[in-house]
DNA sequence: GCATATTTGTCCGTATGTATA
DNA sequence: CTATACATACGGACAAATATG
């Protein structure tokens, strides 16, 4: 009865039950989410206790309570007595996401102190986008797209609100698994990300919000536009 | 060894393992976040696997489960080989929590689609809290008070907004049950809550949230002063 | 500093309820 | 309707860490 070996899945650090300074069912979650983040899990698809369970040789109850906190993250659904599912966003949800995200992201620019704003993660955020695109690796610019807009909620300074934009953030990244068309969604966003920054370092907080909720409205109406064909072709192929 | 009843917690609904809609982790979860709420549970207080799951006849592996949820909610804190503990909050995450707050009810009402305003909701929130003032039941008045800022923060329609509210203002309940001068904390803004409606009413946005601004910077400083103390007092009596 | 008791961390086996073929 | 597969929940067991004397 050999158990499946982890290695498909990453498998844990070691074989030693309690060393790591986390506990055992939050390594979990961490490898879990990762493999949701990357599409290697897709939307929709079912995770079984008992192969997942095997796979990483770790115990059903030790699996359970790494969903809920993946649940509690809203990156997998639990249906009572079926299991768990990774999260099928809907429309509305989308357009829920970005409610949030224009509330928030306006809000942020709005309430800076400065100038001038200390817009080194940004930058950095930036090149990398830049940098992956040159290089064609499309979901390095999603990823990239996605750090540039948690680093300017981070400059805030509210751990809440941080946290807040990483899950909104990792939603989203649900989205664009389903759609994949990574080029034709995020390489728009490539010069408009460094326009922002360039606002930013230049001080004028006004235009840039006004530059952001554009940019927020001209997004939102895209991607749904996409999902929504996408989501049709899912449910009636 | 009788097993302790549930009485003292509130119990269970039912006898039945499974027949409610919801999971018993999460019926579990329900009966602690309320006696958290309440302050039955004090801030610091340890929560024992055994004792609990004994009182209120559940499994430690179901009741761990809840325990899970709770502290996802950052009401308990997880301490490895330790146990669970209700959350003390720091200073800090009492200026967190405010800047959130400002944050997002100031981008709430600035967002706001009209006038007219559906205030229905915060009117009768408001009303309550005049009427809890009047009955002199002051925890009354922060409920009242909390349910105002969901009703005002419910006015932006999204889903993901209100649950990072209802998360933060739970937070904040915890910082009262450490205070514990409810009607000092919370009476003043009796009136200002209803200058707030008023305000809404009329249509008044700029004004609204210049006004809404200057309370909650107002309400922070003031809690800060005071938590600070019974902080320190309890660290160092 | 040491030995002991308590409590948590993890896993397993099993009985029961629920959904689906 | 029956059968099967699976999740739900329980109770027990032992290891590991912490708290107590």
């Amino acid at each position: 009865m050999g158990t499946t070996s982890g290695a498909e899945l990453g498998g844990l650090a070691d074989d030693r039950p309690l060393l790591g300074r986390t506990s055992t069912a939050e390594r979990v979650a961490d490898i879990l989410r990762s493999r949701i983040a990357e599409g290697y899990f897709q939307p929709g698809e079912r995770l079984s206790e008992e192969t997942i369970g095997k796979a990483l040789a770790v115990s059903r109850n030790t699996l359970r309570e790494a969903f809920r906190l993946l649940t509690h993250e809203r990156l997998l659904v639990h249906e009572l007595n079926r299991g768990v599912f990774v999260r099928v966003l809907a429309v509305e949800d989308v357009e829920d996401i970005y409610r949030t995200r224009r509330l928030i992201e306006c809000a942020v620019v709005r309430g800076l102190d400065g100038p001038p704003f200390p817009v080194d993660g940004l930058e950095k955020a930036v090149s990398r986008g830049e940098r992956a695109a040159r290089e064609g690796i499309w979901k390095g610019v999603s990823t990239a797209n996605i750090h540039f807009h948690r680093e300017l909620v981070a400059l805030a300074g509210s751990a809440r609100t941080d946290e807040l934009m990483r899950g909104v953030l990792a939603e989203l990244r649900l989205v664009f698994h389903v759609v994949d068309d990574p080029r034709g969604l995020h390489e728009p966003y490539l010069v408009r990300n460094r326009q922002l920054l360039e606002s930013l370092r230049s001080g004028d907080r006004e235009g840039t919000e006004r530059m952001l909720a554009k940019y927020l409205d001209d997004s939102r109406e895209r991607l749904v536009e996409v999902y929504a064909g996408a989501v049709a072709d899912d449910t009636a192929p």
